[in-house]
DNA sequence: TCACTGATACTGCATGTTGCAGTAATACTA
DNA sequence: TAGTATTACTGCAACATGCAGTATCAGTGA
């Protein structure tokens, strides 16, 4: 059987419309530029260029650097008609893990220093691609961008991530505060602070702009 | 070998600490509740009940209803034991998929009407998700909540979600706005405006907020 | 009362995806 | 010249998803 496009087929084969690249720089290019809108593990990003050549979507051929080869990958014409198909398909639902919030929803098992370590986690890991980003909007304003006449799309997801990050710290900082302010994790329920939240929240108004 | 416990599992051990449930109401409560924190397939909710008892750290048993009958799990002292030992390990990071945001990355193959289409998939998507919280936090106020005494837990794990919709939904405005601007998608590059906005975010300003 | 719809209550299987271990050449550096 | 880091992958077991399939039960309208 045929095996099926996914999204991260198309991913690999729009990455393959702006030129080609050997398997290699596919995994560290995916894994740099697509990280934040559709993160995919190294091992995928090996397959499925090889999956693309089965298709016909792609061809491939070795080249050599002494003794070691490596594959090159370059995109067919049908790989550009399947890209164009894929533009008119649904997208699919955005999809959202985070444990640190699985934690807290079940915070009452653990300590409310159990919590704020889950807290301090995410903060770490959400500040570390805060600034990675930074630094790298920091690089395009010196021409560092690889397809300089493709910044204005980097540039506008780029806004999307900066946006993201400040708000999940900013709601960090807040979750701390309400915590803070717990006698303990456990049965507090509806106490009149969590019923003013509540409150707020179901008129859709934002409690950690206060 | 005996399985591996993973995130999910001790997602639906921590809900079997709560109290005993049925396969089926472990997978309606689990999308429900954990959708937005841990987003899990009915399989495997299914499944993961089952790996809990191999390991011990549940039981089970079946009720008849008529000539139906149906696995009502119960978490074992070692279970919560096992959720303790959970709350100590590093949470893993953060995981986020947007294919909306996929297409964005590479809207120079289509039109800026298939980029906006993306855009809307994405609001409709969240604006869905948005709703469904507003109108739970009206329900916790009538009382509504099926665990009384854990509300403060999810109600600022909601005060999280409401942020994160608003925030989205406040960027597509936004991507609608500049978009709208550009006169093609492809090849624009670092325009004066492109610029302005990369010289913000190099300096961790927010361009949705000017 | 009888057909029909929708909710309850799952299981099996193919396929998609990840993590890890393993292999080996090349480049850099102390 | 030895040791480390980077390049450049592959194989495999295990995790996870989607879909089809099976069967019971509850409620509704004709």
């Amino acid at each position: 059987m045929a095996p099926k496009m996914t999204t991260s087929s198309y991913a690999v084969l729009a990455l393959l419309d702006l030129k080609p690249w050997t398997g290699y720089e596919l995994t560290q290019q995916a894994q740099r530029s697509l990280r934040y809108a559709w993160p995919k593990s190294e091992r995928l990003l090996y397959s499925e260029p090889k999956k693309l050549v089965r298709l016909g979507l792609a061809t491939t051929h070795k080249e050599k650097t002494g003794n070691r080869s490596r594959n090159v990958y370059e995109i067919t014409s049908e790989g550009r008609e399947a890209l164009a198909e894929w533009t008119e398909s649904r997208t699919q639902p955005p999809r959202i893990e985070i444990e640190a919030l699985l934690r807290l929803l079940f915070g009452d098992h653990g300590s409310s220093q159990d919590l704020n370590r889950a807290l301090d986690e995410l903060e770490s890991d959400i500040g570390e691609h805060h600034q990675a980003i930074v630094e790298l909007m920091g690089s395009y304003l010196d021409g560092g961008h690889p397809f300089p006449q493709r910044t204005h799309l980097s540039v506008l997801f780029a806004t999307f991530q900066i946006e993201m990050f400040k708000t999940i710290e900013r709601w960090i900082e807040f979750a701390r505060g309400e915590i803070d302010e717990w006698p303990t994790t456990r049965d507090l329920g509806m106490t009149p602070r969590i019923e003013h939240l509540t409150r707020m929240l179901a008129n859709d108004e934002s409690p950690t702009h206060e």
